[in-house]
This record gives structure tokens, sequence and C-alpha cells, in this order.
DNA sequence: ACCTGAACACCGTTCAAGT
DNA sequence: ACCTGAACACCGTTCAAGT
């Protein structure tokens, strides 16, 4: 066949497929993004160099950066991290994946100026920094594996006290107990760093 | 050759062997696992029915329980949160692997339950019992997580505000850096959660 | 520059055969 | 009951050949 007149093949192309099969399967394999493009698996070596360079563009395209929203530091920071949630939200099965290889993605670090920019702005200083916005990332990440997490997680029959099964029995299931623990979480961080600005001050 | 008289194999040494390879070298295959344990890869499967398999194996192997100590309620939370992310942090490059396949583990449903009894008697109502668990829960993954994560992750070359670099400069490197920072979350955690148990009592 | 087809090493898993 | 050896389908990746 040889070359066509007009590529087929980008690397967002490639990236976005990739993605369609996480979303519904969970995973991907080089043959099954080919097929979905209708194309054979060794042309897409000419777009990325293989299977990780693909997750990296995933990253990449999930990564649709937004400017953080002027307003109180409380809020601003509240947004910033809700977005930055909701970006591995929308997409649950891939959050595993993309913990696996953990790389610096220009896109994340750009997430992490704003959220500096914010908390500098607060009154948080510089020799703590990092260490806040790590709890806060943690936080993130964490719960955005909890969204991914099946509720199976939360299985009342495993629970050995009474205690754990009617708390499971009362939380409710699915995505909407995820989100309200997620608000719960942020009230109490942000809550505790409004005090701790306070006290540094 | 055929069965020897005394058994080679059991899924407490596949799950040990296995774990061994992940310290090292961040993976493992049926093969090396086969190996280590001077075994053919087709033995493996009298013991274990596929490598997901192997996975949960290494999962209950981390979690040897320890009784929850006695002591204030904050203190006692504080242990068994240490305890949980310590248990993943001795093997950072486990941390991946386990949360791509989310399963309720009886040992870690059994942790649960220990963190369910404290929170109850420092009087966390029963409705919002399975929310803090899972602010808590989600804290800890991140921060097992940021364990395993490279220091890579922040680097002050990508950074575009001086804020960020300069907050990156001074927060140090390393494990130092990430239990520092795990310290600082479980702070402002605990507090907040102290502050929560006044207002609802 | 970019797609194809054939080929590679490797991996997880199965299963009949042996004791 | 448990280890072996051969065999399977599949997967990621390479590369010479084509245009």
């Amino acid at each position: 066949m040889g070359r066509p007149a007009t590529p087929k093949l980008s690397v967002e192309k490639i990236a976005a497929a990739a993605l369609d099969l996480v979303d519904a399967q969970g995973e991907f394999t080089m043959g099954e993004i080919a097929a979905a493009l209708s194309v054979r698996p060794s042309s897409l070596y000419n777009h990325v160099a293989g299977k990780v360079e693909v997750i990296e563009a995933i990253r990449a395209l999930i990564f649709k950066e937004e400017p953080p929203p002027p307003g109180e530091w409380n809020d601003t920071l509240r947004a910033l991290l809700c977005h930055y949630r909701n970006a591995f939200a929308r997409h649950p099965r891939l959050i595993p994946m993309l913990t696996a290889h953990t790389v610096s993605s220009p896109d994340v670090v750009h997430m992490y100026d704003d959220i500096a920019t914010v908390l500098s702005d607060a009154g948080i200083p510089t020799g703590r920094l990092l260490d806040v916005i790590t709890v806060l990332d943690s936080f993130v990440i964490g719960s955005a594996l909890d969204v991914a997490a099946p509720d199976q997680v939360w299985d009342a029959a495993q629970a050995r006290t009474p205690v754990l099964v009617a708390a499971i029995e009362a939380a409710g299931q699915g995505r909407v107990r995820a989100d309200r623990a997620f608000e719960l979480g942020l009230d109490l961080l942000l809550g505790a760093l409004a005090r701790l600005r306070a006290v540094e001050e």
C-alpha cells in the first residue's frame, strides 16, 4: 500500500482512540487502537514510540487547562481542586493506568503552578508550600481512585463491627457517595488551611 | 518428574517471591516467580488461578494486622493511619499494582472496622462515618502513591511561576519530604475532625 | 513521510502425562 | 495432589518493502 496522500494517523487520534477503549473496557492494546483507526498495529509506531507514550498522550489529552477563576482564595482553590479531580473522575478506569507511570507531565505541573500561586497569595509561607500542595494532591488523587473503585470496596458483608455495617448502609452508593465524601474532605482541608494561615501570620 | 514428596510451592511462597520482584524491579511475570522458586511456570497454576490472584495474595501478605493501640482517640487514629500508610510505603512500587485491581480484601476491611470504631467512639455520627473514612482513606492512598513517585514529579525546571520554583527548592527531597507532607496532612485532617466533632455534639 | 506484512521474543494460561 | 513439557493465543515491537 504505502504512504497515503494525507496521513491517516496522529498522536491525538491515537490517544483519543485509546481513551475510548479505556473508558469502555478499562484497558487497551496496540492492536485494538489500530483496529479502531482502521490501520495495522505497526503503523502506530510512526507516531508514538510505544505503549507508554500512548498513555502519556492520554494524560496530556485529559488536562486541557482551564484558567483559575478569580475570587476569594478559598473559592479559587476549591474550584481548582474540583477541576483537577473531575478531570480524573470523568475517566475513572484511566486513573490506575496513569498512576502506574508517574511522570511530571507539563500540564500537571502547570496546575501545581496555579495552586502554588493561590496558596502563596493566601499567606502560606514558602517553606510549607510544597507540603501543603502535596497534601492536597494526595487527597485529590486518592479521591479520584475512590471514584474508580466499584462500590464493592465498601462491602457490609465483610465488615466485622456493627458500627461499620451501619455506616456503610447509611452512606448510599456510587458516584453520589464519592462526590459527597470529596466535598467533605475539601471542607475539612480548606478549613484547616484557613486556620493554619491564621496561625502563621 | 511428577509430584514431589513435600510440595515445593504454596500461595505464601508465590506471593513472597512476587513481592520481592516488585520491590526490586517494579513488576513481575509468572515466569520470573517460577525461576525464583526453581520451578516451571505451569506449576504455579496448581496454587493460584492466575496473575490477578497472585496480586491479591500479595495484598493479604502486606496487611498483617496490628491491634489498634489504646489511648486518646486522636492518637489511636493517627497510629492507625500511619500503620496503614506505612504498610504501603514499605513497598512503594507495589501501590500502582494494587490500585489497578480494587478489591475489598478482608484485611483492608478489617482496618476500616478499626477506624470506624475509633471515629464512632470519638463522637462522629453514623451518617457521616463512611464519608470521613473515605476522606482519610483517600488521603492515605494518595500519600502512599506520593512515596512511590520519584522526586521527578516535583521538577523545578518545569515550573512556570517563581513561587512554585522556590517552594520546590525549599521542600527538600525523597522520603523525608514525603513523610513530612504526610504528617502535615494528618495534622490538618485530625485537627479538622476534632472541630467537626465539637460542632456535631 | 507513513502504511503494510511478515517476523521476533515474550507472556499468561491450559492440559495431558507422569508420579 | 502437584510438578513437568509441550502447546495455544495474544501482545508489543521491529524492520524491510512499498509509495
